[in-house]
DNA sequence: CATTGTCTGCCTATTGGTTGATAGACAAAG
DNA sequence: CTTTGTCTATCAACCAATAGGCAGACAATG
């Protein structure tokens, strides 16, 4: 270690997620992102060398608090209702701004990075992968009526998902402030 | 008049739309677009001032499109669930690429500049708008058995379409050509 | 001393946008 | 028909600002 500062990079990710959500990840640049952690842009990238690998880290950091949620919900509940309903609250709670990142970073998809890109596809699959699996199980049981299959069932769920998370930011006017102010 | 090519603005406008669609707002330069027409960046400029002019024109000239389109399902169907179903094909086979455009615009939308957010408003106030009328509609006939408001019933058949959208840029691997390639 | 986090200062490429000029279309005047 | 003037689409060159990233110095901790 050195310095007094000594900003640790969950800092970093910290801010580098919320500006990814608020602004895309053509919608932010270093030195915005710097300034707003404290530190010079150098530093920034001596952390993480280019900001695809920020992007990269931002990803897999959030699919593994995702992963220990789902974990969670898969522990404690056993029906589908309820398991659906509370994916929904938990998403939106536990997780600092639901799917809105997952969202974004679809949008950016095709101009993303190829590192990025792959950790985007493998956070999509992760949870496509997780609602599958619990919604197969509620079919077996007889738990769903509606004749759809699980796929378009499965995807209808992550696609609404999707598109709150969207529609959410048209919502809030969000008239102030770039990105929504740190904690601490 | 002048000069032998004289690009229509529907012209520049085509290509536009496919660019926002591909990369976002913030996700390709008026060098890149004026390349893909084949004018100079100075002349898409004396077309278009501004980038932020050449989006609200973008959205303007789709939010007629598409309501073009709504006018003729309201003119030819009656029942709900006709109309939804229609309105899903329609979608993403009149329309370019479907809510692809209002997808993206609504994940840039906190960078984008302001007369770019109000027409993005505008456009999902007008589709949720018509939305609201049928479900509404549909509802005093008792075509709905469910017991959630309309409400929430048109925000999830939105976010539904929003969310399909991005799905569908993850699906298709969508390797080559950064814009897709043109007509003619 | 070695390591590590930070900084200032810089580099090159690209961004959105402007400038001033050119060339063709078209209409009216001679 | 020719001349003349106006209008519009186009262009190359340029601008200031910003992008992502790098090199080297410096300081603090171990």
């Amino acid at each position: 270690m050195a310095r007094i500062k000594d900003i640790s990079r969950g800092d970093i990710l910290y801010f580098a997620q919320r500006y990814i959500e608020q602004s895309g990840y053509n919608g932010f640049s270093i030195r915005d992102l710097s300034a707003e952690v404290g530190i010079s842009s150098a530093s920034l990238h001596h952390h993480y060398p280019a900001k695809a690998d920020l992007a990269v880290a931002v990803i897999v950091r959030y699919r593994e608090g995702m992963n220990k949620c789902l974990g969670q919900i898969d522990a404690e509940l056993d029906d589908l209702s309820s398991r659906v309903q509370r994916l929904s609250t938990e998403m939106n709670q536990t997780l600092p701004q639901g799917m809105t990142l997952v969202a974004v970073m679809m949008a950016d998809f095709n101009t993303l990075p190829v590192t990025v890109q792959s950790e985007v596809r493998n956070l999509t699959a992760n949870l496509l992968g997780w609602l599958t699996r619990f919604v197969t199980q509620a079919k077996n049981r007889d738990e769903l009526v509606d004749a759809i299959s699980v796929e378009s069932m499965v995807t209808g769920i992550y696609a609404k998902l999707l598109g709150e998370a969207l529609l959410a930011r048209l919502a809030s006017a969000n008239p102030s402030s770039a990105v929504p102010t740190p904690r601490r």
